[in-house]
DNA sequence: AGTATGCGCTTCGAATTCGAAGCACTTTCC
DNA sequence: GGAAAGTGCTTCGAATTCGAAGCGCATACT
């Protein structure tokens, strides 16, 4: 399929419309809660959780985000206070978060400022339908996309005849 | 305005899908050709442009960064000698990047693998109408933001007859 | 049971990021 | 014409990012 000058027009303006707004969020929520827009996701995932918790590699899925990336910010909203990390009881190898009260305060002080912005930036010039076309596409999209990356290929066959060239470790 | 579930979606299927793109694209380049996406939307604009060249300010608008980020990919490039950077001619405050024989190479390189990617992971599970809407839709929606962010406030008047209270440099 | 493999998280190091500050040149305004 | 304000870029420092490596627990296979 060769792409038309309006899917190359679609492509960017998905990339530059998503990296737009996050720099606006980012400075909205840094300015009004000083918390990054990642943390700020987390603390939502963790808010909207049955338990108020999820294990931490479920958060970083949620989030799109390494999981290295992850274990710092968590190190950073546990400083201050907004979420606590306690050993999983059904696996030992797993870390469980749990929002804290003043977390879920952090949260209500940025959530208003938040909405306001995006329904100002981002919905502003749409319309309804708009808005209904946008999520419908971009939904599948997303979808697509979170399952597609299975480009880590098991590497099956650890080479059960020879070497495949990786480094020994 | 109120915003529903529906606009909820829509907005974290924005940056959701722009940030999973990203990470796949990022990856792409990185291993096809030693590129960050930044570089190669810098090669990229350079390329199109009238004579290669591009201000290094208009690259930055252009690809949506920061100058310094700028500058630090631009340093990067100019090592590779994919890219030159000269005085420009009329302003001797500006600096010229052009883009060389190698920038374009590395580019065609890349851009191949590129297409296929971005055909396949944005573009596989949407028709024809999906793109037209998305297009018309982001581009709508990035060309509010590129604008909306005037929250530098014009400061107008300059204090005709006294102090503004603003610090001197 | 016992070893091999896999999973969940953290640590580590190196690269990248940004804003603030600095520098040099340009334009504006008396 | 000269100070004041603005523009374009780089430098600087501090924070953030990620993958690779490390560690301990869990599961599979025999």
């Amino acid at each position: 399929m060769e792409p038309t000058p309006r899917h190359i027009a679609a492509y960017f303006a998905l990339m530059e419309a998503g990296a737009l707004l996050q720099q606006l969020v980012e400075k909205q929520l840094r300015d009004e809660g000083n918390l990054s827009y990642i943390q700020f996701r987390v603390l939502a995932q963790l808010a909207e959780a049955p338990d108020q918790s999820v294990r931490m590699t479920d958060l970083a899925d949620g989030v799109v985000y390494s999981r290295s990336g992850l274990t710092y910010q968590a190190d950073r909203l546990e400083q201050n206070g907004l979420i606590v990390r306690t050993p999983s009881p059904d696996d030992e190898r797993s870390v469980t978060v749990t929002i804290t009260e003043a977390g879920r305060e952090a949260l209500a002080h940025v959530l208003p400022g938040h909405i306001d912005l995006v329904a100002r930036e981002l919905f502003g010039p749409l319309s309804e339908e708009d808005v209904t076309a946008m999520a419908d596409v971009l939904t599948r999209v997303r979808d697509n996309l979170r399952n597609a990356p299975r480009r880590r290929a098991p590497r099956r066959r650890p080479a059960a005849g020879g070497d495949d060239g990786r480094p020994s470790r």
